[in-house]
DNA sequence: CTCCCGATAT
DNA sequence: ATATCAGGAG
């Protein structure tokens, strides 16, 4: 008799929710951390600043150099708009993300004596950072407990059913009343990682993904 | 909600 | 041709 996803009741979403947190974790032994590269936490929030809607791998490519010429909030800060843009601009969205990086570098230097601040609430202030920078950099840098909600969280979450909503901040709620508080974090590594690799946006690879046994969606898309 | 935007896979 | 890629600001 297979599992009725249709009329899963919410302990048994609980149930399926710790399971997905085993498989993965079996899948993936050690907490796989970002794929993103970065040395200081200065580093990561330019890292994720560059990723938004761009592959992770032209971001690595990008700040291999990047960060090799500017290594401080006050080499962001004293950047040349123009001169960034070009080393950046593979990016795409370069003049936005020019302006915010030379921006979060001015506000590091005024607010926060040029390091990157340690909470949520000082974190979503800074230029260009939201919710999921910010989550990103807490949890990887700080160890602050918490599940980074980006494109891949949101599509793998969506298709294992294990949220209706559409908006970040909802999802992450969701997410948050169905995982164990000590697994958030390598949990959302996980995720991000099967996201990127398996469960694909165009032709997810049903048949080598660990949760086909616990998807509603496994072979259906 | 729209806009920002280049590179790549399909 | 078009969807998608580790989003955020206005």
């Amino acid at each position: 008799m297979p599992y009725d996803y249709e009329n899963e009741t919410p302990e048994q979403k609980k149930k399926r929710a710790r399971e997905i947190v085993k498989l993965l974790k079996k899948r993936y032994s050690s907490d796989p951390g970002t794929e993103l590269h970065y040395k200081t936490p200065l580093d990561l929030v330019v890292a994720a600043i560059l990723s938004a809607q761009c592959t992770e791998v032209r971001i690595n490519a990008i700040t291999e150099t990047l960060f090799r010429k500017y290594t401080s909030a006050k080499d962001y800060a004293q950047a040349k708009q123009g001169e960034f843009e070009a080393e950046i601009k593979s990016a795409g969205f370069y003049r936005n993300k020019t302006r915010n990086i030379i921006a979060l570098g001015a506000a590091l230097l005024r607010d926060h004596g040029g390091e990157i601040p340690g909470s949520m609430e000082e974190l979503v202030k800074l230029p260009g950072v939201g919710r999921k920078t910010a989550n990103l950099v807490l949890t990887i840098c700080f160890g602050v407990p918490g599940i980074v909600v980006d494109t891949h969280m949101i599509r793998v979450s969506g298709r294992l059913g294990l949220t209706e909503n559409k908006a970040p901040e909802k999802i992450e709620q969701d997410l948050c009343g169905l995982i164990p508080k000590k697994d958030w974090i390598a949990y959302s590594n996980r995720l991000i990682i099967l996201g990127r690799y398996t469960c694909v946006a165009r032709h997810p690879k049903c048949a080598e993904c660990v949760l086909n046994g616990v998807c509603p969606s496994a072979f259906t898309i």
